[in-house]
RNA sequence: GGGCGCUUAGCUCAGUUGGAAGAGCGUCUGGUUUGCAACCAGAAGGCCGGGGGUUCAAAUCCCCCAGCGUCCA
């Protein structure tokens, strides 16, 4: 079963009939007799540019961003909707997506669950979005952006408990109303067609709002869930009706502002002084001069047009792509080359791209991103990385710095949500840095890959492009250009070449995808009691009296070890938050077990004995206090630092991540660069004054909604919550974040806490090891232990150490030279004067001798006899070191390579050995493992070399 | 989270089938020059990231670890 027609009255009353399209058979509705085609069809050309369909906003920019979503806002503030803030760019309230990519991810997934109540019922909100799937597109379609607002009114309805706000009628009317009235649209510009929407489980009835060509606005009506015994299909699955309908409308602002003002590009309506500043400092005017035939500003409006029809998304063929604006140009009577369209839209398409980047990399920096090469941190990477390109690419000579400067006063009157200016424009210098440093790298690399390749090739080898890629950042436009400036003059990249990385990528990445399987198992508890978790209420509590509800070994059918026990209620905290789990003991009777472990399913939890107990038994339990403690320490002490990080580094410090043990605490902070150990002092300096600052830890519990409201999304620092109830630490004015752990009454109760050092664990990403309490104590124990028994074996104090330990350290380099030196001197000095050891055959002097040594040193004596062109020598030199090595040598250039063959003398004697080895006619060594035969070997090479 | 690359002299980097560790810049000494720049001659400077393995022999091949970089999700 398909869906039903939407055929409401708000429709039949304006004058609207339902059609059917000739181009994509959707159905829509129109007041126009004449009209055919739904408006968003490849037929349906722009109608607005140069003519404007919305009258009455002279502004642009900036400006008319700001009146065009007031005039939104308020017009459905006016309908009963309350007016709720944007939520930031970064979705950190949910772990399956980094960025907000719609309005309506504000409420996913737990509003629209029906788990927590939205902020308010109706809403309106205008959202910053980022959506970086086009990216490739931006600046080239005139229509696609990194980074828009969508504006929406969002109703949450729940008939069964009797919230019905409105449903698609109303939604309709007021949609209707907005665009005729409060913004003066003809009604004969504006179709609505009907196109059910699906998506990530859920689907509904949708409309879409079609004016003068271009899609204005959806309104989504989401009352369905996918089930297999749903009975509508949807692009081949099934859906049900859900107890919830929402209303998930979405419009677009800066498409209302393009349909305002009627400009040949949406960048030119939404950031026209960039485009205009951008265009002076890339000479684009004055390089448009070179072609005085060209009417550049006539074919830019009809290739306005053009963009309305032609589907340009990303990853279309480039040349096919210029072929068919050329073709559908000329039917237009515009005539310009492939080199002049190309010469004029390349450089548009960057100077159009460049303010849309900037835009999405201010706000997702604004919001306290730290740039990185995983996760939403190199989202960030990869947009500034791609500013600087086109930077580079368009010859302008301004930095990123100066390129973000200008657009955060233009295009954002210095607003940044979070970050301080300084702190992003810190960020991006670092970043144009890194960039630098790539492309300088990038030079040296492809001069070694391409080493092997002819200078006269056209095509560079696949392999090479994927590695320079992959592995060095380097673009396969970049690296032909980079080539070419090293000599390779022909090099050009094959058309299609970025389609088929991108497949090559998409391969990879699902062939990875299937490799990765979780598998989760764990004990049924659907009909087990909650149990009731006292650690919460008090934390000092360590003993307690319980039931057990539950006992079964933890490993089915095993019952000799491990056994897992519910309680109805229990201290015990389970290993949740990063924090480890409680220790301890339950006892029944006399019985006494040892829990080993605590864990929670669901709202169960199991604590890993050794015996298993009847159900029903009362017992009491006792958690491991010194261990409870310790993990208390480090927990607090983890938050307590990471606010005096975030104090001293920046607002863009975020959790990423803690583990709490017994021996020491870790914390993950996102941060651009290295700390040095001044900054880990001060932050410790820091941390340890809050311990005397602040009296008293506050521990709050509450909704999800009030949450939010009150403490904003910093409050999440440990992850995305699950739950509506949320309980919140709060430490003075020094920290507050959402954290289920446990946690001192008092900071004070920590004694003390010791920053230990800083490691790397990703780019962006710094890991902090913290030692407090009585860890703290034993830390400093154990480092006194290493200096003293340090100290003892130099025998110097501990503070001589560093001195000491580096006089050593040179004078063990100084002898090791010297060593050296002197065992060439032995041979010079054992070969210089005649004896058994040295002969001369034809004016070839012949040295055989055995000497001490492992093959470095027969090396280094070897050279001392064989480099000598003045004095032809052929020289074989044996050690019984390691089972006996030899080592034959010749001077190169002179009689002595003339006359012998270093591998064959080796291989002659270095039987006497049990040995074998190799080299070079002037170079050979080898080895055995019969020392004892070495004499023989030796004697062997006189005997071979003088009687020869 | 998955993949790939890199780590060699103070710096930037070569190093081919495993077989005597290199270049350029910089430093030092000497020469040349009124002086500087430049030039000429010479020298010093290396646990080839760390640990294990294979081998007669490892910068080179294999495994583990660390650091840096990079692409994708």
């Amino acid at each position: 079963m398909a869906l039903p027609a939407i055929d409401l009255d708000v429709f039949r009353t304006a004058g609207y009939q339902r059609k059917q399209c000739r181009v994509t058979d959707l159905w829509f509705w129109t007041v126009d007799d004449e009209r055919t085609t739904c408006g968003d069809s490849t037929e349906d050309e722009y109608t607005f540019i140069g003519s404007p369909l919305i009258d009455g906003f002279s502004q642009r920019g900036k400006a008319l961003k700001d009146a065009m979503r007031e005039v939104f806002l308020s017009f459905f503030e006016s309908t009963g909707h309350h007016r709720v803030a944007p939520y930031p760019v970064l979705a950190r309230w949910r772990d399956d997506i980094h960025l907000t990519i719609a309005s309506i991810a504000d409420f996913q997934p737990h509003v629209t669950s029906g788990l927590v109540d939205p902020p308010a019922n109706p809403l309106t909100i205008s959202q910053p979005c980022i959506r970086l799937t086009d990216v490739d597109a931006v600046g080239r379609s005139g229509r696609h952006l990194t980074t828009f607002e969508m504006m929406a009114h969002h109703v949450f309805n729940r008939p069964d408990d009797g919230i019905e706000i409105y449903w698609m009628e109303s939604c309709v009317a007021q949609c209707h109303n907005l665009l005729t009235e409060s913004l003066g649209i003809d009604a004969n510009e504006i179709t609505y067609v009907e196109n059910p929407w699906c998506g990530g489980g859920n689907a509904g009835a949708a409309v879409e709002v079609i004016v003068g060509g271009l899609e204005l606005a959806t309104l989504v009506f989401m009352d369905m869930e996918e089930h297999p015994e749903g009975t509508v299909e949807l692009k081949g699955d099934m859906y049900r009706t859900m107890p919830l309908q929402i209303i998930d409308t979405g419009y677009g602002l800066e498409r209302f502002c393009w349909a305002a003002a009627g400009t040949p590009t949406i960048y030119e309506a939404i950031y026209p002084e960039s485009v205009e500043w951008l265009k002076t400092l890339a000479g684009f005017d004055a390089s448009m001069a070179q072609w005085p035939d060209v009417d550049v500003p006539n074919m830019l409006s009809e290739m306005s047009r053009l963009n309305g029809i032609l589907n340009i998304e990303a990853g279309v063929d480039g040349d096919e792509l210029v072929s068919l604006f050329l073709t559908k140009l000329k039917e237009r009577g515009v005539s310009v080359t492939a080199e002049q369209f190309r010469g004029i839209t390349d450089p548009l398409a960057r100077i159009y791209a460049i303010p849309d980047h900037l835009h999405a990399l201010c706000n997702m920096l604004g919001d306290g991103l730290v740039p990185s090469n995983t996760k939403a941190g190199y989202l960030a990477r990869m947009l500034a990385r791609r500013v600087l390109r086109m930077r580079d690419d368009l010859g302008l000579n301004v930095s990123l710095e100066v390129l973000a400067s200008h657009h955060l006063d233009i295009n954002l009157d210095g607003h940044l949500n979070k970050q301080h200016r300084d702190g992003l424009l810190t960020i991006l210098n670092l970043e144009e840095e890194r960039y630098a440093e790539m492309l300088r790298k990038g030079v040296n690399v492809i001069g070694t890959q391409l080493r092997n390749v002819d200078k006269n090739e056209v095509e560079l080898p696949d392999d090479v492009l994927f590695t320079l890629n992959d592995s060095h950042g380097l673009a396969p436009d970049t690296v032909i250009v980079l080539a070419r400036e090293q000599g390779w003059i022909n090099a050009t990249l094959r058309t299609g070449f970025m389609a088929e990385m991108a497949e090559r990528h998409a391969r990879l990445a699902k062939a990875s995808a299937q490799t990765a399987d979780a598998s989760s198992s764990g004990h049924p508890t659907n009909d087990l009691q909650p149990t009731g978790a006292l650690y919460y209420a008090n934390v000092q509590q360590t003993t307690f009296e319980a039931t057990v509800v539950a006992s079964f070994p933890t490993i089915e059918g095993d019952k000799s070890s491990s056994y897992s026990i519910a309680l109805d209620a229990t201290c015990f905290y389970p290993e949740g938050g990063g924090q480890e789990a409680d220790h301890g003991w339950i006892r029944f009777g006399k019985k006494v077990l040892t829990v080993s472990d605590t864990q929670k399913q669901g709202d169960v939890i199991f604590h890993t004995v050794d015996e298993p107990l009847e159900v029903g038994a009362v017992v009491t339990g006792e958690v491991d206090a010194v261990r409870r403690k310790q993990l208390m320490d480090h927990h607090t002490a983890v938050h307590i630092i990471g606010g005096a990080a975030r104090q001293l580094l920046g607002p863009h410090v975020f959790q990423a991540g803690s583990h709490l043990s017994a021996a020491s605490g870790r914390l993950d902070i996102t941060h651009y660069e290295r700390l040095t150990r001044e900054q880990l002092d001060d932050i410790e300096h820091v941390a340890n004054q809050v311990l005397t600052s602040v009296g008293t830890t506050e521990k709050i519990e509450l909704n999800r909604k009030d949450a939010d409201l009150e403490f904003g999304f910093d409050l999440y620092q440990g992850g995305a919550p699950k739950g509506d109830s949320i309980r919140v630490l709060k430490i003075g004015d020094h920290d507050t974040q959402a954290c289920g752990g446990t946690h001192h009454d008092h900071p004070g109760q920590i004694g003390t806490i010791r920053l230990v050092r800083s490691t790397a664990v990703q780019d962006g990403v710094e890991r902090l090891h913290i030692v407090a309490g009585n860890a703290a104590l034993e830390h400093g124990r154990q480092q006194d232990e290493l200096v003293r028994t340090t100290a003892e074996v130099f025998g110097v104090h501990g503070s001589d150490l560093p001195r000491t330990a580096e006089r050593f350290f040179r004078e063990w380099g100084e002898q090791r030279k010297q060593i050296e030196l002197l065992e060439r001197e032995l041979v010079k000095a054992r070969t210089s004067g005649g004896g058994d050891n040295i002969n001369v055959v034809d004016g070839v002097r012949i040295v055989v001798m055995e000497v001490d040594g492992d093959l470095k040193a027969l090396t280094k004596m070897l050279k001392e006899l064989t480099l000598d062109q003045s004095q032809p020598t052929v020289a074989v030199l044996g050690s019984r070191v390691g089972g006996g090595k030899l080592m034959v040598a010749l001077t190169e250039g002179t009689a002595a390579q003339e006359r012998y063959n270093a591998v064959d003398i080796l291989r002659h004697i270095s039987g006497h050995i049990n040995g074998g080895g190799g080299g070079r006619p002037t170079m050979a060594q080898g080895g055995g493992s019969n020392p004892d035969g070495l004499p023989s070997a030796l004697g062997a090479a006189k005997t071979m070399l003088l009687n020869d």
